[in-house]
DNA sequence: TTGCATCCGGTACCCGGGTACAGGCTTACC
DNA sequence: GGTAAGCCTGTACCCGGGTACCGGATGCAA
């Protein structure tokens, strides 16, 4: 165990949190180190660049088991990076898209001058169903 | 309760699951309706529509606890929708913004022809930490 | 050797928005 | 009046990515 880290060191390397260690262990992210004979774990230098290189691609949008995949692929020597990155920028634009168009309603919304949603004026592009708006009393035996 | 909806009914009618409208009442977004003397829901025809401007306010990208608001304030004759699109609006400006970055970052790396995250090859753009690799025989005892 | 920081495993909890299930009761229709 | 569909409450679980807390053990320095 000489030149090993313990997991505290590790964490404040890499930045996290010492129970995300032991969840990414559990995950199978991080290959079990080895152990003291007290059962305190010793890491190597390289444990601190792995947990970085994790962060980094969870950054880029990738899943912790997507990642999983990908460290195993890497470890075995079968690569697969390009096209799931690939497949990754597809969603991402999906995502984009949705959010664009709920960006477009919201400030249609606002150019209506619509400022309430039980009484909406913001015909005609009112995102919301117009059919039937939300007044009189029959909502009103909750209101105490 | 002549004329009342049943929570099958309602469900049914706004494309919900009936135990949504429970989860729904249980918040507060959905007032408590009337009761048989056997104890079961009955909803004016207004329950549906209020589900349904639920809905629509969800896909907005509002979270129950703003619909709640948004509701309260409504019945209140209290405004305040239309500040709380604008910042809608500059929150979803947000997301888009992060998601191109982490889009033009996936592109690079495809670009690059990167195709593992244990051997890298995509210098000088790779967005993952280069310093120090995945390789050598340090992360190799969990490999079984 | 004593003191204290750190580590251990196990379990429970957080966020948001529901969904599922169990066991029992009511209602509607024939 | 029988039967089946539908309803009731309460509780637990799902997703993803951690975080928090507990009581007890270990490691290291003075």
């Amino acid at each position: 165990m000489r030149g090993a880290l313990r997991t505290g060191e590790v964490a404040a390397a890499a930045g996290v949190n010492v129970q995300t260690l032991r969840y990414y262990e559990r995950r199978g992210l991080l290959p079990r180190p080895a152990r003291t004979p007290g059962g305190h774990r010793g890491y190597p230098s390289q444990a601190v660049v792995r947990i970085r290189v994790i962060k980094a691609v969870q950054r880029l949008g990738f899943t912790l088991d997507e990642i999983t995949d990908l460290l195993e692929a890497g470890a075995h020597g079968r690569p697969g990076l390009r096209d799931r990155a690939v497949a990754k920028v597809a969603e991402i634009d999906a995502r984009i898209a949705a959010l664009t168009t709920v960006r477009r309603s919201l400030v249609d919304l606002v150019e209506a001058g619509c400022d309430s949603i039980t009484a909406c004026s913001c015909r005609p592009v009112c995102p919301i169903p117009l059919d039937g708006r939300l007044d009189g009393p029959a909502t009103r035996d909750a209101d105490d």
